[in-house]
This record gives C-alpha cells, sequence and structure tokens, in this order.
RNA sequence: GGCUGAUUGGUCAAGCGGUUAAGACGCCGCCCUCUCACGGCGGAAACAGGGGUUCGAUUCCCCUAUCAGCUGCCA
C-alpha cells in the first residue's frame, strides 16, 4: 500500500525548526517510499488564527522544496485541504452525529460557570479538571428541547470510565493509558466548528493517511484518538510520534521569537539547504557518518525506525558550521549573488571589485552578516594603534616594522605591476635579500594597509584589490605612524 | 498533583548482552601559512543513581532522581 503522510500545521504564527522538521519528516518518511504527501492548514481555531501565517507555511513549504502531492482543484493545481473550508460542507458535524447515535458522544449544555465550578484543583497555576459526564444523563427530551431553544452546546465525546486503551507507535512501542484517564474532550465546538482532537481523526481518515508522523506532545492524548477510530470502526494509521525539538533551556520552541524561525534564520544569514540538512538530523541519524545531505539524498537515505527517542536541543552554533559548509560549497556565482548585499551595505559607495573580495571572504564566513565585520576596512582605514605591528611569533615590532615599510615604499612606489602575483613576486625578492622569514616583512605591510589585526587576505590580495595610489597612502600614513611613535 | 515519555561528553549523536563506548559541533594544543580562516594531526570530555536478570550489562526488568510533554470550546 502507498504510504501516504501530512503535514497538518495550525496557522497561529511564524514556522520554527521544530514544525519544519516535522513538515520535513512527514515529507521524507512518504518519499522515500515513493508515497504521497499532503498539506492540510487546521485552522479550526478563530481566536488563534494569525493573519498571514498560511502564506509563511506556504513560503516555506515552497522555499524548502516540501512540495504536496494533491488537495482540492485550485487555479489549475491544487491547493492543500483547509479545514475551515471543510467545515461548510457539514463534514465534521455529520461524523459527530453519527458517534452521537452510537452511544459515543453526546450533546453538552454546561456553561462557562458550571465548567468552572468543576476545577477542583491548581497546579502551578494551571486549572486541573476532568468533565463529569453531567450532560451524558440528558434525556433525548431534554436535548431535544436545548437544541429548539437554541442553547449554545458543544459535543463531547464519551469514553468508557473502566478498562484502558492501547495504541501502537512505531517508535515508542505500545503505549497503554487506562481510561478513566481519558476525558470526555470536546469534538464540536459551540461555534461549530471541530477542535483538532475531531477535526484530526475525520481528515487523516477521509485523506486516507497512513501513517500520521506529528509532534511527542500528541503522545499522550493518542488513546483517545485511537478511541475515535475504534468508535467509528475505522482503521487506525499507523503512529510515528517524533521528539521534540526544545531551545538551549529544553524547552518546546515558540511560535513567537524568531531566532528559531526559518524566516528568522533566513534573515539571519543562513541557507536554506542548511537549515534543512541540520534539523534533518535533529532526532534522526543516517547509517554511517555522513552528516552532509541534500533533499534528494535525504529522501533516499531517510529510514524513520532510525528516529530518535529523546528531544533535541537546537543548537545555533553547530548550524553556523554546517552554514559554513554550505557556503564554502556553494557555486560562487551563487554565492557572490547572496553575498553582494552585504558587501554593498558594507562598502557603501566603493568602486572597489567586490568579486575579489568576495572570493576572499568565502571559506571564512559562516553566515553572510559576517561579512561586514571582515572587509570594512577596504572603504577606510582604520584608525589602529602602533602596538598592531608587533607579533611575537613573526619577531616584529615597531623599529623593525619601521625598517621594513621604509625600505619597501620606493619598491611599491616604481612597482606598475599591481597583481597580487606581480607584488608579491617583488616582496619574495626583497625577503631573501633580506634574509629573514616572509612573516617578518609581510606583517607590517598588511598592518598598514589594514589596520587590523585580522584580515580575509594577505597583504599582496588587500593591495591589489586596494590599488596603487590608496596602497602608497597607507603605508606611508603607517611611516608616519612609527615615526611619532 | 495525575498521566505519558525520555535519560550516552556542553550540544547533535552511533551503539541494539562481551567495544580501547564511534563520529560531528564547540573547546584546547601542534602543523601548514603573508594575519585570520580553511586544511591536516592530536587532546580533554559521557553511559543519572540503586537494585535485579545473566558467566557478563550502556544495552533487558524494577525502583528512585531529573527533565520534558499532556492534563483548554489551542493545536
Amino acid at each position: 500500500m502507498k504510504i501516504r503522510t501530512r503535514f497538518a500545521p495550525s496557522p497561529t504564527g511564524k514556522m520554527h525548526v521544530g514544525n519544519l522538521r516535522s513538515a520535513l519528516y512527514e515529507f521524507l518518511i512518504a518519499k522515500h517510499e515513493g508515497g504521497d504527501f499532503m498539506l492540510r492548514i487546521e485552522d479550526t481555531d478563530q481566536e488563534r488564527f494569525v493573519e498571514g501565517a498560511t502564506e509563511i507555511i506556504y513560503r516555506t513549504l515552497d522555499k524548502v522544496g516540501l512540495k504536496h502531492d494533491e488537495g482540492p482543484d485550485k487555479d489549475g493545481g491544487y491547493g492543500p485541504y483547509v479545514q475551515s473550508e471543510r467545515v461548510g460542507t457539514g463534514i465534521y458535524m455529520k461524523y459527530a452525529k453519527e458517534l452521537i447515535d452510537k452511544g459515543e458522544a453526546y450533546y453538552c449544555f454546561c456553561d462557562k460557570e458550571r465548567l468552572a465550578s468543576l476545577k477542583t484543583e491548581v497546579v502551578e497555576g494551571k486549572e486541573i479538571s476532568v468533565y463529569d459526564k453531567h450532560c451524558l444523563s440528558l434525556s433525548s427530551e431534554e436535548i431535544a428541547a436545548n437544541l429548539a431553544a437554541g442553547k449554545p452546546y458543544v459535543i463531547r465525546q464519551n469514553n468508557p470510565v473502566e478498562g484502558s486503551t492501547t495504541f501502537h507507535d512505531e517508535l515508542y512501542g505500545d503505549i497503554t493509558v487506562e481510561n478513566a484517564q481519558l476525558d470526555d474532550m470536546i469534538l464540536i465546538k459551540s461555534d461549530g466548528y471541530p477542535t483538532y482532537n475531531f477535526a484530526n481523526v475525520v481528515d487523516d481518515h477521509t485523506m486516507s493517511i497512513t501513517h500520521v508522523v506529528r509532534g511527542n506532545e500528541y503522545l499522550s492524548s493518542s488513546p483517545k484518538y485511537v478511541r475515535l477510530y475504534e468508535a467509528f470502526g475505522w482503521e487506525p494509521p499507523k503512529y510515528v510520534h517524533l521528539p521534540l525539538v526544545t531551545d538551549e533551556n529544553h524547552k518546546k520552541l515558540a511560535k513567537r521569537g524568531g531566532s528559531t524561525s526559518f524566516e528568522g534564520l533566513l534573515e539571519q544569514g543562513f541557507v536554506t539547504e542548511a537549515i534543512v540538512n541540520f534539523i534533518a538530523l535533529l532526532g534522526w541519524s543516517p547509517e554511517g557518518n555522513r552528516e552532509l545531505f541534500t533533499l534528494e539524498e535525504l529522501i533516499r537515505e531517510f529510514d524513520y525506525h532510525r528516529i530518535s527517542k529523546s528531544p533535541a536541543v537546537f543548537d545555533l552554533v553547530k548550524l553556523r558550521w554546517m552554514n559554513g559548509e554550505y557556503i564554502k560549497a556553494m557555486e560562487f556565482e551563487r554565492f557572490f549573488e547572496m553575498a553582494e548585499p552585504y558587501l554593498k551595505e558594507a562598502l557603501p559607495g566603493e568602486r572597489l571589485d567586490l568579486k575579489k573580495i568576495a572570493a576572499m571572504v568565502k571559506t571564512r564566513i559562516e553566515v553572510f552578516p559576517d561579512i561586514a565585520e571582515m572587509v570594512d576596512f577596504f572603504g577606510e582605514l582604520p584608525e589602529y594603534d602602533v602596538s598592531m605591528y608587533t607579533h611575537k611569533k613573526m619577531k616584529t615590532d615597531g623599529k623593525s616594522s619601521l625598517e621594513v615599510l621604509k625600505e619597501v615604499l620606493p619598491l611599491f612606489e616604481s612597482q606598475e605591476d599591481y597583481s597580487n602575483d606581480g607584488l608579491y613576486q617583488t616582496l619574495l625578492k626583497y625577503v631573501e635579500e633580506k634574509g629573514c622569514k616572509n612573516g617578518y616583512v609581510m606583517w607590517p605591510i598588511r598592518t598598514a594597509v589594514s589596520g587590523k589585526q585580522m584580515t580575509p587576505a594577505g597583504a599582496t590580495e588587500i593591495m591589489e584589490v586596494l590599488g596603487k595610489d590608496e596602497s602608497l597612502k597607507r603605508i606611508r600614513k603607517g611611516i608616519a605612524l612609527l615615526e611619532n611613535a
């Protein structure tokens, strides 16, 4: 049988890496076996709906390359399934009534006040209550009268008070819960919309989902869902609960806060492929030691039985490393396209060869914003202190540096070829005559032309980009600085 | 509080009764070098604790601890 999975997000905010990872795994599980991946928007909570959140979901999936396989016809293609659109079809109410007929669900007319009076315990600021099945004992006449009077109602699941329910998770194994623990959860809200608990089951079944893949937060309530399948007489799907992705404090990620949202990461200069690669490895590992995978390779490698059971901390530091790997491996043209805005911002109005600078920086950055601080000296020589001319390992200090700079200046003045190669050859010859180490002369020059402790390139490469005039100017300035010291 | 789950270095993790307990990030050192980075080499760093089962437990069972999730007319 063909595997069918689905990503079922609720449009209530940003899409964080945990959400994305669920989508990714759901996609990979299906595609690994040539199955179908569906998208279903779970927007039954009208209060929590956030404007634009659905678009974020579409944009993200599109950018990452998680294309869904079917849905209602829309603009010549197919859109995702949208629960709010399905409410109008009466599908949820129809199934809820079927359950009522079977005695597996019942109307409940209790108002907030009565419900509040049920709350007996307060733990850590949260009120704990279990519905007391008060409305289960209503006679059909009372129900009919209430309905006729237009009294607001919800429909609740009628769970048994004795026995236990077991369901099987592909990763966690059999999980059993006493039925007495199962609250009579609400299936249909008083506004007529289904709750997640109900819509989820109805939709997974009607969409013929074979593998329900979702976050671990549903693990303990899954018995309730399984009871619903049993009540309908439906075959339950296979369940694959995913370990949580947490923040550095080991807490579940929130949809607020941009540092772990997909688009937030993009803004921080991360590359889509690196993010995907990284989150694929948060809770799953391949056979062998490989860590770098394209989406296609992930599809090939992804065996969901290798998904881990324990939660994973989202570690931005390792993501940075991986992002650096992607940047290093990236085609130069694409890299330049992505780097250019950052270069232009760091070097406004400069008519420098940005491509050369980009090439220098490519193997040295982890995320694009790293560029700015690395290249700023090209635009303007920063103020620096003479102490920078001292380097213990190079055995340089102010005195030796002054000497080198003075001796080398005329060489550069008469030099016509300001290419990296040409300059380097000149310097090599000078080094040979002087009988010292390269660093002994390179350090002072690089310091003079950059004014920085570290630079993304060596002295001669910098001079090539700076050009003759600017290079000489900076060296003379260095000499003056050292002389006045 | 109740329920469910998880527990290998700081982090991601391999391991599925017998191993010197992989690998990666980060950290430290050395080499390379025109500084830094890249690259190469090396190092420090872990089976939560206690009982069982077994000839033998990181691996299986139980208890404790810790953490997390759920406990909503949220998903």
